[in-house]
This record gives structure tokens, C-alpha cells and sequence, in this order.
RNA sequence: GUGGUCGUAGCUCAGCUGGUAGAGCCCUGGAUUGUGAUUCCAGUUGUCGUGGGUUCGAGCCCCAUCGAUCACCCCA
């Protein structure tokens, strides 16, 4: 490091060109399988009015309380926020341009997400996520379209170490009537709580059910329970979303203390974990939100939706080394020689305005140290042009991957040539 | 934000109870001055994370700081 003052900001890293080809296939991936559901693009500024994750995520969360890139806009005393997650972004984008007005929408986005928390494997301060949403959809049968399609993404992928769990949270009063009297029942023993316990029961009680501690587990295991608030209604969704799971075959765990930690989620909850990635075991999760779009000044619209981890899916994939990328060049052009040189630059266009990708070696370097440039580009061929085939208009094409001789060709054959024996090394897979 | 471990060449790492640094890979050149991935030969590479302190002397000991990592917390 030759200005260790000049380094990245803490917890947000550079992406080098090695690995971002991963990305690139991952996001072609995802696109891909986006659009095979009919969801559509939507693209949101990194920057928002502070407000508005205060409204939509909840005063008295984390994120909200202690992790967000909040400041106050020097030249006109707005305050600001980097989004620490794009619901709430999505939302107020939908509603500010009336998306909403007529039909139901099916949006997805990807981008970076900022929150100050102490960086680890699997959580940056900036970090990236590919979130999906669909407004206007009230039915479960939506909730289980997109449990669904992370299943699907997953087989596409590869990833066999992920599982799922889905609680409910109920509605609004049912959530509220429970944090009450689970705030009742632990204050009733407050003498018998830890530490962990204590601060929680004001701020968020249904985190003291999640405690590993032992001693507590009696305590808890005897707390009101959330499904005997729950209303009819909210039952018989939950029924059906995982009546829908069983149709398909998808397993999964209920899992009842599954708590998210925004504030705007109701009813289905779910999360897709792996055990591969350490404490950072959540790559995927999401749930219902039906009272975020009134909350945040819409007509009431019931939503769901969920957002995946793209730096925790990413290395799940290096864990399994299935993913082969393909050579991203075809050709790299090897020249020496006063006309070669002049030539080189010529055939190198031509060749790309047939479609190939080509790397025209330049500086300086004899044959020997050009192909050893070639090989390291992972080009699938080489073609040289000397002295003698300048003045012959032709190139030398050489593969360099598998079998196969060198041989000479007239430079306007090359192209035509190229083309043929890449689709024939294609079909032979 | 709290605690544990760790920072030596571009990368992966060695360096004994303190005596001013090494290997492999990579890179460059050569082994028939027009041919890569194998082999052989030669060569370059460092403010030992940073700043202080102890010492005749610090990569090694102490403090601080920055960063990485693991766990807690929280979350994607």
C-alpha cells in the first residue's frame, strides 16, 4: 500500500476485475430469471430524504437507530440517507409516479445498500442486494410465486446447501396485542432475565424469544404465543401459501421466531438460510408489508416481497465450484514488423465488425513474449501477423485451447474462418 | 458498538530465546534473433500496516491507530 491514507472507506470494497465476472454472470442469471416471471426494472436514487426510512423501517429499529449514513446536505440543510434497503425507496418511487393507478406492479432492483455496522464475512457497510417486489397483490397466492422462484433461482444456480423457513406475523393488531402481552409476561419476571433480556423488553421483545441462553428457555418456552392472536383470516393465508409449497414440493420449516427486523412486515415472513457461511447464514429473506404503502402516504395496497444478499449468494457460489466461466475473448493479435504493425490494427476492426473479440497486443514485445500475452489473455486463438504474411495478406491463426494445427490464411478469410471452427467447438459442448 | 485472533514482496506464506529479511507462485529475459500452456537457467520486487515507546540494537517486546478476520449484536 503505497498511501495507506488512500484506501477504500471501511466495509466497502473494490471488486476486481476477477471477480466481477462472477458478478456478471450472476447478474445475467438473475436477469434472466427475472424476466421468465414477469418482473420489470425499476432504478431508484442511493440517496433519499432521512424520513423516509425513519417512517417505513421504524424509529426504534437498528437499522434506523444506530447504522444508517444519515447527514445534513450542506447547501440547503436537507437530511439525507444512503438507503440501508430499497423497500422503502420502491415504494416511495411507485407511489410518487402513480404506478400503482390502475394496475398491480411486479418490480425488481439491484444495487448497493449502505448500514454502519462492524464489517464480517457476509455483511459490508456497503453491500449489495437484488430485491423484489409486487405491489397491489393482496392474495397469497403471490407469497408463494415468490418462495417459489427462489427455489427456482437456487436449482439454477446450483446451491444445494439453502433452506427455507416461513412464520407469520399476523396483522397489525394481532402483532401489537402479542408485543404487549409478551411485554407483560417478561416484566412479571424481570428478576429472571439476563442482561440481553432486560434491554430488549422495552425495544423489541419478541428478539428476548430468539435467546440462545439456557437458563431463559423455560421463561420462554411458557411466553405468550403470537399464533393465539392471530386472526381467522390471517390463518387460513398462512394455510394457503403453504398449501402452495407442499403442491410444488418445496420444503420448508415454520419456524416461529422468525422476527424480521423492519417494522413494516405482516403476515408471511421467510428466509432462505445455508449453514455454509457462518453467523452470516441469511442470503435471502423477505415477507408480506400490505400496510407500508398507506404508511408512507398511498392509497392501502397489500405488497410482498424480498431482497437476496449478493456478496453472501456470491460466495456460497466460489464455496461450490461448479460455475465455469466461458473465455470472454476470442482472439488476440500477435504482430511484428513495420507493415504488420500498420496492418494489425486494421485486421483487429475487421475482425470485431464480425462479431469477435479481439485484443490487439500493443507495445512492444518479440513473438515469443506476444504469445505468452495471448495464452494469458485466455484468447481461444491467436493470430499472428509478420513479415511474411504482410506482405502476403494473410495471418496465421493458431488455437490455443485443445487440439488443432496453425495454418495460414488470406486475411479476408480470417473472420469467416474464426467463426466456424468457434461455433463447431460450441456444438461439440 | 463489545470481545478474540491476525497484518512480512503483486499473491500464498516462512522468519528460532530481540542482532536492520527469505521461499514458492507471478513477472522479465534467455536456452536455433517468427510462436504460448511443460522443462532448464538468470534476474527484478519490500519504508516487515501506520505512529510512538523500551533497547546499544525491534519484523519479533509495550502502547496507540488503521485494516482484515471470527464471534456477540444485528441483518441481506
Amino acid at each position: 500500500m503505497s498511501n495507506p491514507s488512500l484506501q477504500a472507506v471501511r466495509g466497502m470494497n473494490d471488486i476486481l476485475p476477477d471477480e466481477a465476472q462472477l458478478w456478471l454472470w450472476f447478474e445475467d442469471t438473475v436477469r434472466e430469471w427475472l424476466d421468465s416471471y414477469g418482473y420489470r426494472n425499476i432504478r431508484m436514487p442511493l440517496v433519499e430524504p432521512t424520513a423516509l426510512f425513519k417512517r417505513a423501517i421504524g424509529e426504534v429499529t437498528d437499522i434506523v437507530e444506530k447504522e444508517m449514513y444519515s447527514f445534513e446536505d450542506s447547501l440547503n440543510g436537507d437530511h439525507l440517507t444512503l438507503r440501508p434497503e430499497g423497500t422503502a425507496s420502491c415504494v416511495r418511487a411507485v407511489l410518487q409516479h402513480n404506478l400503482l393507478y390502475n394496475a398491480p406492479q411486479r418490480l425488481y432492483y439491484s444495487g448497493p445498500m449502505f448500514r454502519h455496522e462492524r464489517p464480517q464475512k457476509g455483511r459490508y457497510r456497503q453491500f449489495h442486494q437484488i430485491g423484489v417486489e409486487a405491489m397491489g397483490f393482496a392474495s397469497p397466492d403471490i407469497d408463494a410465486e415468490q418462495i417459489l422462484m427462489c427455489a427456482r433461482l437456487w436449482r439454477k444456480l446450483g446451491l444445494t446447501d439453502v433452506t427455507l423457513q416461513i412464520n407469520t406475523l399476523g396483522d397489525a393488531a394481532a402483532r401489537k396485542q402479542h408485543r404487549e402481552k409478551l411485554i407483560a409476561y417478561f416484566a412479571q419476571y424481570e428478576d429472571l432475565l439476563d442482561e440481553d433480556a432486560t434491554r430488549r423488553l422495552h425495544s423489541n421483545p419478541l428478539r428476548i424469544l430468539d435467546s440462545k441462553n439456557p437458563q431463559m428457555q423455560e421463561l420462554i418456552a411458557a411466553a405468550p404465543k403470537l399464533m393465539d392472536e392471530l386472526h381467522e383470516d390471517a390463518i387460513l393465508h398462512f394455510e394457503a401459501v403453504k398449501s402452495v409449497l407442499k403442491q410444488h414440493g418445496v420444503a420448508y420449516e415454520i419456524n416461529p421466531r422468525l422476527v424480521r427486523g423492519l417494522d413494516y412486515y405482516n403476515r408471511t415472513v421467510f428466509e432462505w438460510v445455508t449453514t455454509s457461511l457462518g453467523a452470516q447464514g441469511t442470503i435471502c429473506a423477505g415477507g408480506r408489508y400490505d400496510g407500508l404503502i398507506e404508511q408512507i402516504g398511498g392509497k392501502p395496497s397489500a405488497a410482498c416481497g424480498f431482497a437476496m444478499g449478493v456478496e453472501r449468494l456470491l460466495s456460497l457460489l466460489q464455496a461450490e465450484p461448479k460455475v465455469v466461466l466461458a473465455s470472454p475473448l476470442d482472439v488476440y493479435l500477435v504482430h511484428q514488423g513495420e507493415l504488420a504493425d500498420a496492418m494489425a490494427g486494421v485486421l483487429a476492426e475487421q475482425l470485431r465488425d464480425a462479431g469477435l473479440r479481439v485484443v490487439l497486443h500493443c507495445g512492444d514485445g518479440g513473438f515469443k513474449s506476444q504469445m505468452k500475452k495471448a495464452d494469458a489473455s485466455g484468447a481461444q486463438f491467436a493470430v499472428i501477423v509478420g513479415d511474411d504474411e504482410a506482405q502476403t495478406g494473410q495471418a496465421t491463426l493458431k488455437p490455443l485451447r485443445g487440439e488443432g494445427e496453425q495454418a495460414r490464411i488470406a486475411q479476408i478469410e480470417l473472420a469467416q474462418m474464426i467463426n466456424k471452427q468457434i461455433n463447431r467447438a460450441f456444438q461439440r459442448g
